[in-house]
DNA sequence: ACAAAAAGTAGACGAGTGTCCACATTCATG
DNA sequence: CATGAATGTGGACACTCGTCTACTTTTTGT
């Protein structure tokens, strides 16, 4: 009787989707925990309360705080993901064509491309303070399931972000490796641009610079190493 | 045996020092918090059985939490600043004067200090789990001050690095500011590759390499950009 | 050596917790 | 309409928690 039904497919959602209850729980538990606490720490009667519901309808959604936690980063990771990539299919549509040539990534076409992106990840996470504040904390939080769904949905950010930058350029600036490495290595980043983004409002701009220069030297970097080492096995360092 | 006639005007800490209790306290608050919860989430008495001590020893060493916290990060971000500090210094006198050219940091001579320097950190790192892994996990945890304490922390070491990076250039790559801005970066993208060198055992000559690129490339794009711009705030063409 | 301070122990209190059981409500569908 | 699953409520249980007071042991300065 314990998970019978409840683990089976995808027949929970038919009703349970916009059911409020699960969506009231959720919110509750983001809310307590980017205000008070990591969500491990949260109370099972803490936020049933918080939510307006008894303690026992925790149990009707959710069998621990991993799997809310889990859900949390479904949803919103989801959403998030589908936004940002519709804001960036749109912006390179409305430029029509390849606009940045890939020696002139850091002219001002290339960087106003920067701008852009970087204005994308920070409006969104200024709309969603609580939710983006709660994944991160679980970044490096102490349940295994959750840092590593948060991981993954960064690293799907990450694969999109490289997949779009290739494909605005007129020739590949690096190979794909290299390309998804900088990737991640960026978004990881943002984190910390974007909490310092949230934390300080009065150094907004300074830190948006910031953060497009950081990029930038890291293109300016790619492209300097793969000017003096085209090839990168043949490489013998020894 | 203690040698302070009068060796600092504090003599608060002059027999509390040492004490047994107070370490056997921040050693399993660390062990727990890396293995099993977040800081702030552990319990005083959790902590009290796993020291061996009876609840009420806390409060003879800590008013709170965030107290022990504190304590713990001041302890071990000390010894780990002064521990890399020496080291850095032993390995900069072992070369006799400035080795690297500002120029040629990318030839071997600086891949190799690059090297080096990464090779310090990760080496902490493996040597200190728990203490780094609990540090940076309240690094965007839920207490602010503990927060506060993790960042300077962190900003402490990237002004050390950037300091002697300068030093061994005979030439200076750039002016002070980047300079620190991009050991910060650093800095905080190796905590990044020091949690996955911890995490993936197998895979760390990789992670290893992907590190060494990361700062290598930040050189290399912090070089291009002052090539192309030496004056930042003249850059506005629009 | 001795007295005071620091460190640690024992027990108890009320509050809050997770979890279970039995019962009430909603609601789509045969 | 009836039925059964999904959803929500209330009470009760054993347990852990933080904190308090009172007492004992160890350490330390003089």
């Amino acid at each position: 009787m314990k998970d019978n039904i409840d683990d089976s497919p995808e027949r929970v959602s038919v009703m349970g989707r916009g059911s409020g209850g699960r969506q009231k729980l959720i919110d509750a538990a983001l809310e307590l925990a980017s205000t008070t606490r990591s969500l491990a720490s949260l109370g099972l009667r803490e936020v049933t309360r918080c939510a307006g519901l008894a303690p026992n309808a925790f149990y009707r959604h959710f069998r621990d705080f991993d799997d809310l936690g889990l859900a949390a980063v479904d949803m919103m990771g989801g959403e998030l993901r589908r936004g940002l990539r519709e804001r960036r299919l749109r912006l390179a549509r409305s430029r029509q064509g390849p606009v940045v040539s890939t020696k002139g990534i850091v002219n001002d076409a290339g960087r106003q491309n920067i701008r852009e992106t970087v204005g994308l990840v920070l409006d969104f996470v200024t709309e969603h303070p609580t939710a983006y504040v709660v994944g991160i904390r679980e970044l490096n939080g102490s349940s295994p399931k959750m840092r590593a769904a948060v991981r993954k949905l960064l690293d799907d950010f990450a694969r999109d972000m490289a997949e779009d930058i290739q494909q605005m350029l007129d020739a590949p600036m690096t190979d794909e490796a290299s390309m998804q490495e900088i990737a991640r290595q960026v978004i990881y980043q943002m984190t910390f641009f974007s909490m310092d983004y949230l934390e300080q409002p009065q150094r907004r701009d300074e830190i948006r610079e910031r953060a497009e220069r950081f990029i930038l030297r890291m293109f300016v970097g790619e492209m300097g190493l793969q000017a003096m080492a085209p090839k990168k096995k043949a490489a013998a360092r020894k």
